[in-house]
DNA sequence: GTGACATAATTGCTTGCACAAGCATATACA
DNA sequence: TGTATATGCTTGTGCAAGCAATTATGTCAC
């Protein structure tokens, strides 16, 4: 792709590119916001770390390679190696050596991370309904996701190296009893 | 509002509510690294500079209260304090007493800031359209686009002190040649 | 098997942000 | 007028994240 920099056209943005833009950026930066405040008020828990625990949880075995975790947080990969330290400290997760490849460490969720994540959820379900889910009705949930998906499929190209912000998502529907 | 970590009620979230929730989450990473990187391998120019650059230049006479950059920026006061900082040790913006209330400080952009802004604009704006914009339709970016705001409009409260992630938001439509 | 190169993760360093405390000014009220 | 309180911004401090360099392991060619 050319440089984005360069390109020799640049009619400004119409009126709806530009307001679909300015709302994505608020609605992100706010709700984000509400999220992590909400839920390190309740539960002494980034939504960094969450992440991760859910990740986990709903990995086979409770646990990932770093790299794939990384990819899986949106974060880079130093970024996850402290955020896992941080939950290895805590005795949320520990880690060890790849069976199958000795460069490699996995992360793996503990009975306590496992505990904690149990004790998280509630709150931060409904923290993402009440500030997300319930604005929308089923149908523009629906809608919205749609244009979603359509945005990231068209993307230019799949990161390379490092992601990184970071995220929080609750488990993947039917995993542990607090994906739920 | 009750406290979100002990909301009685915790159904699991739908399907429909989590797959939006995550593409949600992972199209706003996605895309806004994707603008960070392009706006500063092209124009050695961080999005929050540049946003900050871009609100200035649409405000009256090119001047803002600190307070109210800082929210229209989405970032707390003390960021924005340092960010200014930064701004203006490269001139782009010079500060000044606020003539009606000595308390406040007023940034103004200066002619180097506009002109820097005006180049780096085109760029930014490509990004937007290649990374946002041109996925969509007008249709569906006014679909989107009303969505969000419905999001936005149902948002328990306004944030109270700092706000604070950061963005980038190109400017009002028709204000500089830039903001176009 | 040995050497060149790729890949996984970590470590050192820098940057940027938020929170809390502080300073200066403004406002209210006696 | 004088004192108490609120407001606007800045400074001190700590933390989390990324990049670049490093270490350790794996893979391939010969």
């Amino acid at each position: 792709m050319p440089s984005p920099g360069a390109g020799p056209a640049h009619p400004p943005l119409s009126q709806s590119q530009l307001a679909a833009w300015r709302s994505f950026l608020r609605a992100h930066t706010v709700i984000t916001r509400a999220l992590e405040r909400e839920l390190v008020a309740s539960q002494r828990l980034p939504l960094a770390e969450y992440d991760v625990l859910v990740q986990l949880d709903s990995a086979p075995g409770g646990a990932l390679r770093m790299s794939q975790l990384a990819d899986q947080v949106l974060l880079s990969r130093s970024g996850l190696t402290r955020l896992v330290e941080r939950l290895e400290g805590a005795g949320m997760v520990r880690r060890q050596v790849c069976p199958s490849d000795a460069r490699g460490s996995l992360a793996v969720l503990t009975e306590a991370g496992r505990e904690r994540l149990r004790e998280a959820a509630p709150s931060h379900l409904n923290s993402v309904r009440s500030h997300f889910a319930d604005a929308l009705t089923e149908d523009q949930l629906e809608e919205l996701h749609q244009l979603l998906e359509r945005l990231l499929e068209q993307l230019p190209e799949g990161d390379p190296g490092e992601g990184g912000c970071s995220a929080v998502e609750p488990g993947p529907a039917e995993a542990g009893e607090c994906g739920a």
